[in-house]
DNA sequence: CGGTATTTTGAGTATCGTCAAGGCCAGTGG
DNA sequence: CCACTGGCCTTGACGATACTCAAAATACCG
């Protein structure tokens, strides 16, 4: 069910390098480093299963994984993806009601459920992650929900890409600068975006020509996407917040100390 | 911005009648009814504005409320329903992403943040419920992203009376059973609930009739809904899980207690 | 360079959105 | 008690959009 684990040295797994867990005490971010072991996935790969009860909590530290349900006549649908510093594998013993499966290759870090929750007794700091991590998930989720609501694809692919500029900003690879262009990195595949978005890859497909045709996108590759025309993306999405969210400054600042 | 609360005897609020607070040390639910005012809302009142930090922790008593964004054009996207026991306005002290609105009469309790903050602190169970209500929402949250991820109506609806079955079942005048037969209130009208299913009222209604015609459900009235074919309605929705979740029996004694 | 998988394109069909009109129900006032 | 009014729900006709199926083009990999 879980693939047998690639162990190394937990040193080497470096947690302090994830933002949202750098402010932890040493003492709890020093147990945390000796509780974890670094987990390689391979695209493709499922690393738990719905209706599991997870033998442990994990923290990606490198690729993307998606959170997707099979369907009785087997479609599936992704609900949601999980990427650098995201955490996963209910905290709170529980079956998980999703598959997880990486998207791409990715390196995951492992906490034994045991010693996770002994450190979440130990440390209200670290309690108050995991809690941020979750209104966040939710938020995102709700993020989706609107994206969703539309039913025009070019909308929904529109408030796709801005979601990846908002949240994805800080992600290697995923959005990055070039020539005082937005280039954006889609981590799946077409069949996959087609799944979360609703709708099949022909319509993704369609949808992002027209995008190209409107002026608001180049489509470097299939899977690397130049944004033309930020505000216009933002008026096909429709949705003024999560717009206003795209700090731009930020993400271009974010970009160019990649650059 | 909030409606002038009417206030009443903190004892009238009767807390320990939720099931999630009921297990709380008496000590902390003596507190928290110390701590709490009942506010009464009419259907359309607003509770909080999209962007507010709420000044209050609130707690549905009665009837049922509208998580909603409303977009720059307008439109109006619901992204969640709050019934009876559901806890909102951020705990962790952040703005609000979207606006809370009555969607029938209702009826709830608000906790002044400062109060319900320290009681925080001093009851881990206080929490332990807190976090337990946010993972809930997160698992409905994506609940809604796996129904609107179906392109048909028709299987939309069925998922959203699925849904209803097993989330709301609990809660007064949702679902009832009459002569053998499940019958659902609808808690809102039409328009909300296209606008939470991504689809015009018209769309809505002849879903509706669709299923009708399929022998799915008998329409007893626009709001009251027969369910005549449980396991057709759950092979349209589409989804096994949410449909395996719907636990018949435990659903028939609930409303059978009701009787 | 060839083979495979992915992506794109095309044509036809089904579904939903839009606009407009009609029906149902409740509350109001005669 | 009944007619009237307004809101909500339903129905119908038409146009726009996305899905289906099939085939071609492109990208990816060895």
């Amino acid at each position: 069910m879980t693939k047998e684990p690639t162990r190394r040295a937990s040193g080497a797994c470096g947690l302090p390098a994830i933002p949202q867990l750098a402010d932890l005490p040493p003492g709890i971010l020093q147990d945390l480093e000796a509780a974890c072991r670094v987990i390689r996935v391979e695209a493709g790969q499922t690393v738990f299963h719905a209706g599991d009860t997870p033998e442990f909590v994990g923290c990606v530290r490198e690729g993307c994984l998606r959170m997707q349900k099979t369907l009785a006549d087997g479609r599936q649908h992704i609900v949601g993806l999980l990427v650098e510093g995201d955490m996963f594998g209910r905290v709170h013993e529980a079956p998980l009601h999703f598959e997880i499966e990486a998207a791409t290759d990715a390196v995951v870090c492992a906490f034994r459920h045991r010693a996770f929750e002994d450190l979440l007794l130990r440390s209200p700091e670290l309690e108050r992650v995991v809690i941020l991590n979750i209104i966040n998930e939710l938020d995102r989720a709700r993020d989706w929900m609107i994206i969703l609501s539309n039913q025009k694809i070019t909308a929904r692919l529109a408030g796709f890409l801005l979601v990846l500029c908002t949240r994805f900003a800080e992600i290697d690879h995923v959005v990055a600068m070039e020539n005082g262009q937005i280039d954006i990195r889609i981590p799946i595949n077409r069949a996959d975006l087609a799944h979360l978005l609703g709708a099949r890859p022909e319509s993704i497909s369609r949808g992002f020509q027209a995008l190209a045709k409107a002026g608001r996108i180049d489509l470097l590759r299939p899977n690397l996407i130049r944004v033309l025309d930020f505000d216009g993306l933002a008026a096909d999405a429709g949705d003024g917040e999560i717009a206003s969210r795209v700090n731009l400054q930020h993400l271009i600042s974010h970009a160019r100390r990649r650059a």
